[in-house]
DNA sequence: CATGAATGAGTGTTCATTCAT
DNA sequence: CATGAATGAACACTCATTCAT
């Protein structure tokens, strides 16, 4: 079911790369040219494409383990008593994650992903937000109008709009999260 | 202070140009390919240059009209007795531009741009954004922390998450807008 | 019908492009890397791409020249009197042709070509060699099994034994065309 | 003087890769790009490259057993009492070989092959060839402008022809073969 | 010996921008 | 002014070959 371990050095270099493509999405480039990827991570254009056959497989990767704790926090919300303060740990959370990482929040608003995997994870979290929003519509304690597709794409809003200029992103974060879980109530 | 007027054919063509790239941009493509735009606009590269130096120019360009429509909004909601429905008024307003037209949401989110007076449209409507705002906060009608880069940014983050995805945008904008101002409440 | 005439620039462009492949071609390098050619006739790669998308349309343009001439050699064999004669006359200038300029064998041995006034000229060429040896056939001059396909393929085939090795390419082309010539008496 | 004979599983691989490398030049496919070779092999391309040095050391191992064959038969042509008809004889079975072998047909029009084993192949066969063509000649049962050197190339131009195109590859070796021999008549 | 990850030169292709016509 | 040919940096992608494991 999992692929075979990576010989010492191939892990090295993966880890390389996707430190670097980690960096140049911090630093606000999307573009991640292959290229220019291999030449700041030391290693030959070939060794980018033999573990990342495109941009899109990169990106991915890079949201891999950010998509993983943002997974967690999705099954705590699920097991919080009141669904309104589990809809509220998880927005915030995937607003924090989208915040600190442009790349996980392209993944999270595109509408269908390239790798498998990926994927499901996507699907996984849709769907626990999916029931943590059905248990607060059905205590009455959202807006009925509500969808987890909403969700989504308010939560991808918000991360946008905390990444927008300087400042503390963090702190417009967690206002902005404040705000919208406000704004939720019916 | 303004430029002379244009020769009939040089207008006729910027003309051209102007409404080939909001096509372009209504399409989703935000990319602008010049050469594209000019074959398109049935004009020679150098006709748009001359016309457009930058694509940013371009951009904004195209964002002039809907600009002028917000600041209408803008003076009509300082007008307006009650200031949270100023507000509100204005940032509908805002979400409503920006959902249907991706280069006005990138004109104001961008922290500075290119053109003199586009720039000037962009402070003034700031401006008269940070009377209302300064007016609702003052009234107790609005959390107190929120400043008018909040309201730039929340206004973008939103019309970004209604312009993610398929289906009715127009429908979304309004919904996210109402969650907007109601989150705004202290 | 016909294209405008290029700008003097882009003309002389074109011409130097077309030379260095020629030049390429004529010394061997079928590979055509456009790349290569383009630094070669001291013009941008864009210039190449302008003039000649593909590999396949630098060569047929490369062809161009040389299939006129050999168009012309049908037509005269048409007009002579004795079938077998035209027919050895046409044949002789298709080996010729071929054995000096190894991209008109190229486009020659082609099932089918790119461009399409190149393929109108291989059809024309090839109904032309059809009424000639159907003419040849029809007086018994040569075997009954020959087609016009079977013309097409020997004349390639005796064009590349022609071409192998060193020595003088035109003087084997001569011996070779006579010896293939006798070979199709019945 | 022979290399010492393989390890067991070392000359499974070599099969293997043979019989892959085979298969890709009968279906057309001339540039064996070796990674390629490797992965349909099931072997590392390390391996490849321990067997087969080079591009060329691979297209003359596959030629090797035709190339066995037609010696062969060029014993057998020099056996033959009437000197033509083993000429005869002998281009048949080299175009029979070509036409459905083209990596033999690359290994006999090249100028000189890599392996010394090889090498001495062509040489034994040019050398048989020689010997029947120079009896043919010398009976005035052919052109005496004819060298060995025309054959080769003559046996390649027409295996060549042969192979051009769809159809009956077969059918056309024996016609075209027999049409050479017909054109090699004084 | 076998493996396959790594390399990087080479090639294809695009496109923003300039400038001769 | 308008045109569009020319430019070349930038990027995508491949593959023959080497070498650490």
């Amino acid at each position: 079911m999992s692929p075979p371990p990576l010989r010492a050095d191939a892990a090295r270099n993966r880890e390389r790369v996707l430190a670097v493509a980690q960096e140049a999405i911090d630093a606000g480039d999307a573009s991640l040219a292959l290229n220019e990827i291999a030449r700041r991570a030391g290693v030959g254009v070939g060794t980018v494409y033999r573990h990342f056959p495109t941009r899109q497989a990169l990106l991915e990767a890079v949201a891999d383990e950010p998509l993983d704790r943002l997974l967690e926090q999705a099954r705590l919300a699920e097991a919080q008593d009141d669904p309104l303060t589990g809809l509220a740990r998880l927005v915030r959370a995937a607003v924090v994650v989208e915040t600190g990482n442009a790349g996980v929040a392209e993944v999270l608003a595109a509408p269908y992903v390239a790798d498998a995997a990926t994927e499901a994870k996507k699907t996984e979290l849709f769907a626990a937000a999916g029931r943590v929003l059905e248990r607060a519509r059905a205590g009455g304690a959202v807006r009925p109008d509500l969808d987890v597709g909403d969700i989504q794409r308010l939560v991808c809003g918000i991360g946008y709009a905390a990444r927008l200029g300087d400042g503390d992103r963090d702190e417009r974060a967690d206002r902005y999260t404040e705000m919208l879980i406000a704004g939720m109530r019916p």
